[in-house]
DNA sequence: ATCGTTAATGAAATCGCTTTCATGAAAATA
DNA sequence: TATTTTCATGAAAGCGATTTCATTAACGAT
């Protein structure tokens, strides 16, 4: 015995009055007169009626849902980011449909189509690199595109970041300053543009201000995960590199803890500064210096963005840059 | 200048077929002559036709969507649970529409709402907690509901977990063989059920079967949080156990690195147990030994569980218990 | 009392698809 | 060859809302 579903219509009937009107009470249309609402609202509540959010997305063209994707949701870094989005997106009525993409482009481009079909109203994306391929998706997708955390080098597609590079510079230069000649770059693939285009930059220009050489020996791609930092460690220690700046809190805490107990002492015999500040760099011992990102906000930011978008609205700014900081913990040395 | 968007009424006559053919040529439907297809694929890859979702969902009332609940993507717990449902939803050609709970009651039924008036044709849900308010919303829900990594003591509603009991029963049963008389039990609020009737059951079991007195001062409701374990290590410290079981690895973290630093040795002075497996429990020094759990088989079976029940086929057992195990980490001592 | 406005409502088209049913053609059976 | 089945297809009726347009009622203003 299916459940009986109350349309539109049965409440007009009940209620005596066409479906137009009750179309206007359920959307707060000001156009009816208040003895007819309080009538038509008095039989939507006895017949517990609820509109079917799937014909009013036809019959409107609005589906009052976003499209966001994720290289993957266990990823705290990026999760962190979706809360925001989440949040505000709930904020403004908006539904979230959510894609791990695992940061490949076929599944990205993949997603994205069969988030155009189910007609989102939006898409927030989040990603390692953006190329030619998905900008050529990111423009014949009929809704407006937000990157999150998200860098597209060729700032074809609106997007909320910190300034990578200047943050890898910061922190670099003042490695450099306390006397480090030898900085190891820990980074995921070089093929991605956060990479390559921005931290890599970051720390080239470090390093060329202090007339250091760059030694590329120096720089590593690993993976994003703490076994992948457990396994560069030796790397690193071989390398006789004194300090490291990695690209992510897990490979970071595995650098660390595959250090110490090799013998190698952090910050003593290697300082390693990460650029995520995810809880990670609080749990580890010592604890991580890191680069700090408003992560929710980036994740917020870009949804309000997106909800302007969407309205047809104009943005103050196409490519917002949200401050960074950096938070010293135990496992660099205090200068003084 | 809007996109103009290409419909099946568009393909049809370009291919001068009806709409209830090419209708069947995307739906694989093998009631089409093999030249017709052919001809109607051509057409479709010509205008670069995409079949509308929303429209389809009001035709077909099946919107291949599924709504995901879940406390707060940002717990690497509940995240990785969400991981396997995404997972096997995309395998299934569902997508997710998932929305944060902050496990508050009100935004529960809130979002369950939402959800139902978009036309999910099933609901996955996370929690801490199953009240009768909940039972009742998904009662009449016309979408089948399954529980992953939650609790209804109920069992009113299908649902996939560890014996949490037992889980619970058997490391503290461990505990107690090694000489602990006191061991404190460090959990979430004890409103909620996992905790309350689970947990603390498994708890009392082990005190029990070896005749310990029970000694409620030694159960602490903390929230699940990396600052709430820090708040609760000196609560414990002064109630003389000499080892904990602590509901969550991120309040697990806090404890240890609290009582580190306050000179509690740690598995010396304290035994350290912990409940999910995630990665927080390598990340800390020491270790932490856990319960292990297949956090993404939950969500993966959970979803396999959904997809049967939204085909109207029988479930095999609606309430399915995955195994789990112990992995003994640094935080507690060998036994030998 | 009359006319121009504005407010309140309903009729009906529309959104883009699925699906039932009818129909004619082709294939299989007698 | 006649008859029954099966196959391939199209016409058309929904699905459950929104929205445009027309219409009538009420309201001021003159």
């Amino acid at each position: 015995m299916e459940k009986q579903t109350v349309t539109i219509y049965d409440v007009a009937r009940e209620a005596a009055v066409s479906m137009a009107t009750v179309s206007r009470v359920v959307n707060g249309n000001p156009n009816v007169k208040p003895a007819t609402r309080k009538k038509v609202l008095a039989v939507i509540e006895r017949l517990d009626y609820r509109p079917n959010a799937v014909a009013r997305g036809l019959a409107s063209k609005r589906s009052t849902t976003v499209g966001v994707i994720i290289p993957d949701v266990t990823n705290i870094y990026f999760a962190s980011l979706a809360r925001g989005i989440d949040d505000i997106a709930m904020m403004y009525k908006y539904n979230i449909i959510l894609t791990n993409s695992d940061d490949a482009g076929e599944q990205e481009v993949n997603v994205l189509n069969t988030l155009m079909a189910k007609q989102v109203d939006g898409i927030i994306f989040m990603g390692n690199h953006i190329d030619d391929k998905l900008r050529a998706e990111f423009k014949r997708a009929k809704a407006p595109v937000v990157l999150a955390g998200t860098v597209d080098p060729l700032n074809e597609t609106p997007s909320v970041n910190i300034d990578y590079a200047a943050a890898v510079e910061e922190t670099v230069t003042n490695l450099i300053k306390r006397g480090h000649k030898q900085i190891a770059l820990a980074l995921g693939s070089l093929t991605q543009s956060i990479n390559a285009e921005y931290r890599l930059t970051g720390y080239k220009r470090a390093l060329s201000k202090a007339k250091i050489a760059y030694d590329d020996s120096l720089v590593y791609e690993a993976g994003y995960s703490y076994d992948a930092g457990v396994k560069l460690q030796p790397v690193i220690a071989d390398s006789g590199a004194t300090a490291v700046f990695v690209g992510d809190d897990e490979m970071a805490a595995g650098i660390i803890n595959a250090s110490m107990e090799s013998g190698i002492d952090v910050p003593n015999d290697l300082e390693v500064i990460t650029s995520n500040d995810t809880i990670i760099t609080q749990i580890t011992r010592p604890a991580i210096t890191s680069i700090t990102q408003p992560l929710y906000d980036i994740g917020a930011v870009a949804m309000r963005m997106l909800t302007k978008l969407m309205n047809d609205k104009e943005l103050d700014e196409k490519t917002v840059t949200l401050p960074y900081g950096i938070v010293r913990r135990a496992s660099t040395k205090s200068v003084d």
